[in-house]
DNA sequence: AAAGTAATCCGCGCGAACACGTATAGTGAG
DNA sequence: CTCACTATACGTGTTCGCGCGGATTACTTT
């Protein structure tokens, strides 16, 4: 199964909680790591976890939706599923549009929650990806000098090397030189590819 | 204000609500128009309008999510605010999960009628925009043959045209030809315009 | 401190390869 | 017959690899 090396965060500060909902996860195979509060969980989780976050609303200390937007400040991109015995609707609205991928209600059935997990997973698997493709792009990018991005700048927006010549003030071949090696230092294999780069990367 | 020809229609079996809510929305100069029930508004209401739909969960005939599912199926994309009396936080997860973008209990307060219904309104001119570009693209790219699309299809994925001749088993000045026919027709401007174009109507 | 050295960035010219518009024309399907 | 598809030929413009030079910065050597 792809879910080999996710695990599920459960946060709540009921240990009577945590163990129920550790046992149902860590029955259908998937690796668990419980904790009591908000902070703690902060200090132990890394950004490039992959799996879910089972949060409790209502906690001692930092509360659930605190929590979530915590993890959003530090761009921990881990999905959540949140878990309340005492929710609202507009409490629930305001989680979900938050990006929460669930918000269920205490008790919950074995089935809600193992389903919740699965797609929380499937959705971590995708961020992940999306990740590594950024974090891939970034760092290709980044070796390329302050000169190479503006000409670059330019070319993915589709204007001819003539163009970018006279817009920077600067002969045609030196913009093709630039572009070379912009091609060289990035792997990509044409403008296409580039202008996915640049757009992965988050420069458009 | 740019909501001049933004329309909300309400959809609300009880008579008393929907006259108190298009009062407070007309109050803030924005047009409304009320629906008794669901079949009345799908009869009534077109693809491309601006605005956004206010919607009774709970009512008889087809009830709010049901018309949910068939506005997104008849290609719809108005954006929901759901109303309710007796929801529950399951109900409004899904609402909240399938696209709506609020999700309000009875009684409802002006102000957050009026929060909801602006930031809807703003959501479907995004989607307007949007709409209009994929029509736009969708028309453009009709006019080719399937040969050009074949060709068109290579040439978005970064593949020169000595690689889509052989790819194809052709001349590689048919390529050109046909290549030079696709930016004709679609009017883009050079292969990064083709590419966004073939993005923005789906095909890829 | 001064001189040399390496690295980096920016620039230019030449020539080969490639892309693209235009013109001309043959074949097969509807 | 018309339209889509294919092909060929020529001319022009664009792209790109290669080699070379000037300017700046930083680091090492003397």
């Amino acid at each position: 199964m792809s879910n080999a090396d996710a695990t599920v965060f459960i946060i709540d500060d009921d240990p009577a909680i945590r163990d129920s909902l550790a046992l149902m996860i860590a029955q259908e195979n998937i690796s668990v790591m419980t904790f009591e509060n908000a902070e703690a969980f902060l200090d132990a989780c890394q950004p490039e976890c992959l799996g879910c976050a089972i949060i409790d609303i209502r906690m001692p200390g930092m509360d659930g939706m605190q929590l979530q937007e915590e993890l959003s400040k530090r761009n921990i991109l881990l999905p959540i599923i949140f878990l309340t015995g005492h929710g609202d609707i507009p409490m629930s609205v305001r989680a979900i549009k938050a990006g929460a991928v669930d918000f269920l209600t205490k008790p919950v059935t074995r089935e809600k929650l193992i389903s919740a997990v699965r797609s929380a997973i499937c959705e971590s698997e995708k961020i992940t990806t999306e990740s590594i493709h950024h974090h891939d792009a970034t760092s290709r990018l980044a070796a390329l000098t302050d000169r190479e991005r503006d000409v670059m700048m330019l070319a993915i927006q589709g204007y001819p090397n003539k163009e970018i010549a006279r817009h920077l003030e600067i002969s045609h071949r030196t913009v093709e030189i630039h572009k070379s090696k912009i091609m060289h230092k990035t792997g990509a294999i044409n403008l296409l590819d580039l202008a996915r780069l640049a757009h992965e990367g988050g420069l458009i």
